[in-house]
This record gives structure tokens, C-alpha cells and sequence, in this order.
DNA sequence: GCGATCTCTTTAAACGTTTCAACCCACCAC
DNA sequence: GTGGTGGGTTGAAACGTTTAAAGAGATCGC
């Protein structure tokens, strides 16, 4: 910026003002300033400018694990919604590690992001505390966090988990079962807290994986396809001997080969909105508290199937 | 940084001592200072301190389609490595556009990141030009750029397509397509290219989409699996009346229900030497032009078969 | 008692912007 | 001629660090 000021005879100030139009500047000078411009290549220092500006116009999104197709493509809508507004994203991956998950998080205040979109929360963390007490917006995704400063994108889960169990005992299954992702949870205990009181609410409990369910319903599609593969590889089949539903509406589970029956959410527009809503915030200079629900609809398609004669 | 310095009595300058050890302290100050970056909740603000060092720590990652999964994956493994050094990531999405690749690379310049990593370059981009010259190391993944300022990691692709279409022809096929991701290309030439040369090793030539080929060779496992739910669709059946070759070996690939025959490349191995290279390359402060081939092998599985009787 | 040496600490200048206040000059009203 | 107005420009301070250079005491050898 010196070198452009020196070369087309002016005040950095000058320059500073033909490229923000703040002040005017005359016409001429203009022509001269953005010519040195053109002819040093100069970019804008953004380095500089957050640190004068106090904000560095960007984003970090802390996602538990980028392979998930639906965590990939919230990240995905963000930064594409981000980048519409000037922002950057900076992508901050957890393994579902609530230590590294801090470990990101600091890094993230360290580099004074403006804002942090959490496309899934791991169990365990005490997420924003850092965060919120420095006044940085936080939304969270696909986790009613009820917490007055932060702001949350949800399906309805029980809404949801009711039209699987509904569509599922009019198969005529009863004894049904949850399967999560393994090692550390993700989506804590809503997901099966609201399987077991749609269950209750027809008087029955919920099946233990490993006492012979004849319907599994999984916390996402990646585990119910594994789910599928596990079970195909060991003899049986689905849905012939296990029905299995997912959650998200993944790419794949669309496929002719999968046929995966799911909960349908839209992580294109979730993902937006929940740009949306932390750069409002942003604008705004606070937190946001903003809670909405997204919507969610069931997908009846090939893995579920009429439960096993004899075991209804 | 003020107030620690105020709280503890001393002057920032000390401050900035306990916290990197260059110069050597007294165990009392140390101990106050410390103090009262814990009471204050103190953490440094990179952003100044990168203004200052003229270098940000931070690596660009510019992805095509951060959904397919093996550049996501290279994205993650990047991020991985990059964290360990203390590096944060800038994804940029490019939407397999040139335009916006050009406009998220001048982001990434303005940002003053001290290396970028292309997963996968978009045909008709002049990416680097602008990166270059300012003397940020760049790598590119999957595509054998030949330029003396970029690193590159490869696989062998004539070797791999040599594999494909020797075992196409082993099984008959002699009708073979190329199926590229549609609208714009990312892999440019290259793949294409080796395909015809394998044909050509033969006295085959390359047999077009729309002409009723035996087997196809597609550009990636994304493109693949579409593919076979297009025939499918359409009432044919993979491998009986199509056989279909990928190339990654994403993870759906090796499910029973898809199981692919597919070249696997090993995203791990190749995000993680893509970031070591970068970040080598900015130890040494400027460019890198190391290339390094990768391995791959052939994957069969069961989406090739037979030629159809009468196709030889 | 005096300079040298050593350990610890501070002062102040950079890094590259933005922006407030001041300045200059021309024009205008009176 | 005086004061106001307003467009165009600039000086300089600030943002929060790092670091070279200088300073301040001790300790020490002699």
C-alpha cells in the first residue's frame, strides 16, 4: 500500500479511500491510484485490516468428522454462503475427541474468528464456554443446545422418530432397536431418547442391539449402510431379516443399490441458514439465541420391510 | 497483552518472553505473569502476531466438490497434518467453476496464507499464476502439472489404466467408454488420455458413451456408482449387460451392495504427504517442485464381468 | 573501587491497514 | 475582506504482537 502510494504520488490515506469510496476522492486521482494498483499487483493486506478493524470476516466450522456426507455438506452450504459475504471459513476437524475438540476451539478464539458453527456437537464437550463468554456468536446444528446464547437448526426429533416407529409397527415390528456410531456419540441422547418415547407411547421398550431386534433404526445413514453390511456379510439380509432406517438422506441412500429407508433432512438449507444466522449475528455484534426447526420427513424406501412371521 | 503485562507489573515485552521463552526470565515473573494470563483468560491474538511475522500459519485448501469423498477425504487428512503444526485451514470451494476458483484463490492471496493445496485442479484454470509469483508453495493433487515451481502428487495413471483395461480385455470386453463427471472436468486429460493409450497399446480405440459400450471406465467412484444407478434405472444390469471401473475406492465402494471394481488410491497417504510437502516447502521459505507418484492398484470386484455373448 | 560480565527487564520500532482530525484551497455570501 | 462551506488530501494514532537494542542491577575478578 506504501509502494502504491509512493508510485502514484499520494498519501496512503488516499489510497486507503479509493478503495473503500468512505471519502471522496477526485477523479483523476482515482485513475492514477488504481493504475499503480493494476501495475504492482497489490492485495489488500486482510491480515492488517482485521487486526485494525478488530474482525477478521472469518468463520470456523468445527465438524466431529468431515466423511460424513451430511456433516460435509452443511460444512459445504456454509462456506458457500460465507464466501457470498466476504467471510472465509476455517474447517477445524474434532474425531469426535472432546479434547481435541477444545484444542480446535482455542485455536479457533486464538485466530479470532468471528463467528463458529458446530455441524454436530460431540458428547461430552462443554463447548462454547470459551467462545460465549468472549461475546462470538455460536450457532449448533442438529442439537436443541438449550442454552440462552447460542442458536440451534433442528429437525423435530420427536415429530420425526415418531413416523419411523408409526411406519415401522404397521410393519408389524415390535421389537426395535437403536444403533449409534460406535465409539463416541454424536448426537447425545435426543435421537434415542425420543425412539424410546415413541416406543412408549404404544407400550413398548426399546430392544437391545443384541437381543435379535427385527428393525434397527440409526443415528445416521453411514452407520445404518454399515449396519447393512454387517448384516449382509454375516448371511442375512435386509430387510428380509432386519429392517433398517436411517437419518439424513445422504446421497447414496437414494441409490437403486442401497434403497435405504431414512428421515429425510435438507443439509443444503440448514447449512445456509445456519450461515445466515451467525453472520446476522455478527451484523448484530451479539449472540444469537434464535432456535428453528427444520423440516423432516420420512423416506419409505426398500431396507424396512414386514417384520419376520412369528415375531410380532 | 496489556492487561496481563499491567496485572503482573511487568512490560509486555516480558510478557511475550514467558510465552515463547526466547529470552530467559526469572522463575518469580514467570510465575506471576502466568498468573495472570490464567485469571484474565488470556490467548494470543494470532492475527497480530501474524501481521508481525509476515506469515499466518495457515494453509489454503482449494476442493472442486468438497462431497466427493475422496477429496474430502484429502481435505481432512490435510487438516490433520496441518493441525499437529499448529497450521489452521482455509477451505475454498470452487464449484468446479474457474471464475470463483480464481476469485477464492485472490481470497487466499489477500488472506496472506503461507501455502495452498489443490486437491483437484479444474480444467481451463490458470490457478497458480498469482500464488506463484508471490512466492507461496503450491501442490497439487491427482493432476501430474508440470511446472517447476509446484509440487505435485500423483499416481502412475498409465499404469493404473493399463491394469483397468487389461483386465476389461481379459474378460472379453472390447467396446470400452470413458464417463467423465459431466459438466466440467476436473481430472482434465490425463485419465482419458491413458485410457486411449492402453486401447491403443491393443488396436483399440476409444468407444464413445452413446455407442453401446461393453464396459466403461469412469473418471472417479462418484461417477461410477451413478452410473450404475443410471443403468439400473434403466432396466439393465451391472456387470450382465455393463461393467463399470471407478477409480479411488471410496468407502461405499467396497459395500457388498455397490462393490465396485475400482483403482484404489490411497487419500490418506496423499493428503498427508500433500500437507507435508506444503508445509516443508514454507520451512524452507519458497516453492517446492518435488513430485511424488503414489501407489495404486486394481480393485476387482463385482461391477465388471463378462462381455455380453456376441460383443467381442 | 572499577570495569566486565551476566541475568533480567524495558523501550520503541516495526508489521499494513483504517480513520479521525486537521489542513489546504477555492468558492461563495455578505 | 471576512467568515463559512465543502471537496480533496494528508498526518498520525491505533490495532496487538515480536524483537533488536539498550538499560539496570548484581556479581565478580582484580
Amino acid at each position: 500500500m506504501h509502494d502504491v502510494a509512493r508510485r502514484s504520488g499520494v498519501s496512503v490515506a488516499t489510497v486507503s479511500n479509493v478503495l473503500h469510496g468512505k471519502a471522496p476522492v477526485a477523479a483523476q486521482t482515482r485513475l492514477r491510484v488504481l493504475e499503480a494498483i493494476d501495475e504492482l499487483g497489490y492485495r489488500r493486506n486482510e491480515v492488517a485490516r482485521s487486526l485494525r478493524l478488530r474482525a477478521t470476516n472469518t468463520l470456523g466450522v468445527v465438524i466431529p468428522d468431515a466423511l460424513n456426507p451430511f456433516h460435509a455438506s452443511i460444512a459445504l452450504q456454509v462456506e458457500r454462503r460465507a464466501h457470498r459475504d466476504g467471510f472465509a471459513v476455517l474447517v477445524a476437524e474434532t474425531e469426535n475427541d472432546p479434547a481435541t475438540e477444545a484444542d480446535q476451539v482455542r485455536a479457533l478464539v486464538g485466530r479470532r474468528v468471528d463467528g463458529v458453527i458446530f455441524p454436530a456437537v460431540t458428547e461430552g464437550s462443554a463447548i462454547p464456554a470459551e467462545l460465549l463468554d468472549r461475546g462470538i456468536p455460536v450457532v449448533v446444528v442438529s442439537f436443541d443446545l438449550r442454552d440462552s446464547r447460542v442458536g440451534t437448526i433442528n429437525i423435530d426429533e420427536s415429530a420425526a422418530m415418531e413416523d419411523v416407529v408409526s411406519h415401522l409397527t404397521l410393519l408389524g415390528h415390535s421389537r426395535i432397536a437403536f444403533a449409534s456410531s460406535g465409539q463416541r456419540e454424536e448426537s447425545i441422547e435426543t435421537r434415542p431418547a425420543a425412539l424410546r418415547a415413541a416406543l412408549a407411547r404404544r407400550g413398548l421398550a426399546e430392544t437391545g442391539l443384541d437381543a435379535d431386534p427385527t428393525a434397527v433404526c440409526c443415528t445416521n445413514d453411514v452407520v445404518a449402510i454399515d449396519l447393512i453390511e454387517r448384516v449382509e456379510r454375516s448371511g442375512r439380509s435386509v430387510p428380509h431379516d432386519l429392517s433398517v432406517v436411517g437419518f439424513d438422506d445422504i446421497p447414496i441412500a437414494s441409490h437403486p443399490r442401497i434403497d435405504l429407508t431414512t428421515v429425510r433432512q435438507d443439509a443444503e438449507q440448514m447449512g445456509r441458514m445456519a450461515a445466515e444466522m451467525v453472520l446476522a449475528a455478527i451484523a448484530a455484534g451479539g449472540h444469537t439465541a434464535e432456535r428453528v426447526t427444520a423440516p423432516a420427513r420420512l423416506v419409505v424406501r426398500g431396507s424396512t420391510g414386514p417384520a419376520r412371521a412369528g415375531d410380532a
